[in-house]
DNA sequence: CAATTCACTTGCTTTTAACAAGTTAATAAA
DNA sequence: TTTATTAACTTGTTAAAAGCAAGTGAATTG
């Protein structure tokens, strides 16, 4: 995506948080970073939604240019990469979340683990530290 | 859009919320109708976001059918219909809100009134409060 | 050093969006 | 009481993006 008609596109920040992540594969890839502990390019491919290779190789490119995820190689195993959430992706925790609290509100087939939406709503903070912290346990 | 692939594309509130208004313009129209006071197709069109005419009422037709947003005859002027949210869109005002706070941050072009932000950042909940009761001065 | 794994890339088909013009329903003006 | 006008869409066509299948090239393992 990364829209770049739109003149100036800047000014309204929606406008702005739409031209940086505003598609549906740039969240999932955000979520599969900040929640499912994913960090390779084949685990966002088995993760089952069915994006497609040159669209994942864009869209993380695309993140990579916004400043939102970074790339590196990883040391174990030099053949791959490690994807994983700037500091600017990090601070999208608070939005991530305020999405799964309405999802989970309007959404009966939604499965979010109990204690995860327990702590959502009665201490967002600790578990927006949890998750900086990469101690959060995958559901 | 409104994704009816993806086998049951439920259990993920992530997945579901982008099944609900995970593209560029679902966002822009409930930025409208949250924070701006436009309430008419012409308005949405007059935005100057560039959206066109059939995509605009497709969106509007998929946001009303995931209950988001609801349409009425304006009792002033019957030819015209008001768009307005529903609670159920009325409760992604702290997603939209977290939105607008991370995009202030790391958009330098973003233009929110400076006291918005101050409040968003402040008293988030008499923000919210405000928004809810259409007090909002829109900018 | 041959085979394999991983991360893409390329080419083609299908779907979706953008653009322009036309249609319909409800007032407002003549 | 036609006639025009405004508002909200539809429809048809073109352009762009996504989906799919197969291929490529750089590491690393056997």
């Amino acid at each position: 995506m990364v829209d770049t008609k739109t003149k100036t596109w800047s000014g309204c920040p929606i406008r702005f948080g739409m031209s940086q992540f505003g598609d549906k594969w740039s969240f999932l890839i955000i979520r599969d970073l900040m929640f499912k502990g994913r960090k390779y390019y084949h685990e966002f491919i088995e993760a089952g939604e069915g994006i497609s290779t040159n669209i994942l190789a864009v869209r993380l490119a695309d993140l990579e240019s916004s400043g939102i995820i970074s790339k590196s190689r990883d040391p174990v195993k030099g053949s791959r990469y490690i994807y994983s959430l700037t500091d600017k992706g990090m601070e999208l925790i608070p939005m991530m979340m305020a999405m799964i609290d309405w999802a989970e509100k309007f959404d009966a087939d939604t499965e979010v683990p109990k204690d995860f939406i327990d702590k959502l709503r009665k201490n967002p903070q600790k578990l927006h530290q949890e998750i900086l912290k990469g101690i959060l346990v995958a559901d």
